[in-house]
DNA sequence: CGTTACCTGAAA
DNA sequence: TTTCAGGTAACG
């Protein structure tokens, strides 16, 4: 569910809220036996608590939470997946909270799940979640030539490039076919037959298009809210997105609809080549 | 590289 | 009844 956009606003809403924290209970649900990875759900539960929320940071679509002792809590909503923060207990309120953890001024933090593909850790160490994630696209590491480069050297469909979490990270479903539709470029064009100046156009869009979806605080098509349980209001911004036979923005061709490399995909034939 | 599996519920 | 869903790992 949950984009660059959405977990960064979920990121921010949650800092101020829980850093200096410590955490005194952690509970997670006998009916998701996959949330927690790495470890035996039980030893999570036994080491978690006790550790102090020092900070709260993101890389790509995974929420961190930096604890004391230099342990990292991750987690990556997938696409139902939501992290809120409390001011009462969540268990019972919902069938679908999968964890819930206290912490010591008697707030909560609740991950709620209905698909129950969200996934957490705690490590000491980044690589064990993942070791070859892409740059952040609104950060100075995300430079135009490697970026071109890395088009250069596939033929899949430059959409599925983009949906690739080594190439850049926290572009998903939604925010792919907007980058795309504001480059001007056919989301099945093979990478590598982009041209150079809409490869330069691309990455532009992406840093603008994910720029402009934070401001919004992210789009709620369906499952996302944010840290404290609202909705963002970027879905009603969005240019082609879910827009299947709305007229395009810029020319009034009715907006389609195919699938690319099994996503659902969203363009305007006139405006993207 | 493209396709399927993982889950559950809403929409077609 | 069938298809579809902001994701990604594991297939062949």
């Amino acid at each position: 569910m949950p984009e660059l956009p959405e977990v960064e606003t979920i990121r921010r809403d949650l800092q101020p809220l829980v850093t200096g924290r410590k955490i005194v209970s952690a509970w997670v649900s006998e009916d998701a036996p996959r949330l927690v990875q790495l470890l035996p759900t039980a030893e999570f539960e036994r080491l978690l608590p006790g550790h102090v929320i020092e900070d709260v940071s993101r890389r790509g679509k995974y929420l961190v939470f930096n604890l004391s002792e230099g342990m990292l809590w991750v987690v990556h909503l997938r696409m139902t997946g939501r992290v809120k923060h409390q001011w009462t207990g969540c268990a019972g309120t919902d069938p679908y909270n999968r964890a819930s953890f206290g912490l010591d001024d008697e707030t909560w933090l609740c991950f709620n799940d209905l698909r129950k593909f969200g996934m957490m850790w705690l490590v000491d160490d980044w690589s064990l979640v993942k070791d070859d994630i892409g740059p952040e696209p609104l950060e100075d590491g995300f430079e135009r030539d490697p970026f071109l480069a890395s088009l250069k050297r596939r033929s899949a469909p430059v959409k599925s490039i983009l949906l690739d979490q080594r190439v850049v990270a926290g572009i998903g479903n939604i925010y792919a076919d907007e980058a795309l539709f504001a480059a001007g470029i056919d989301p099945r064009k093979a990478a590598n037959k982009v041209s150079r100046p809409k490869g330069t156009l691309l990455h532009k869009a992406i840093i603008d298009v994910l720029t402009e979806a934070l401001g919004g605080r992210g789009s709620s098509f369906r499952d996302y809210v944010d840290g404290k349980g609202n909705e963002g209001s970027h879905h009603l911004k969005v240019r082609v997105f879910r827009r299947t036979g709305e007229p395009c923005y810029v020319c009034d061709t009715p907006i389609k609809r195919t699938k690319v490399g099994g996503r659902s995909t969203h363009y305007c034939p006139r405006c993207q080549r």
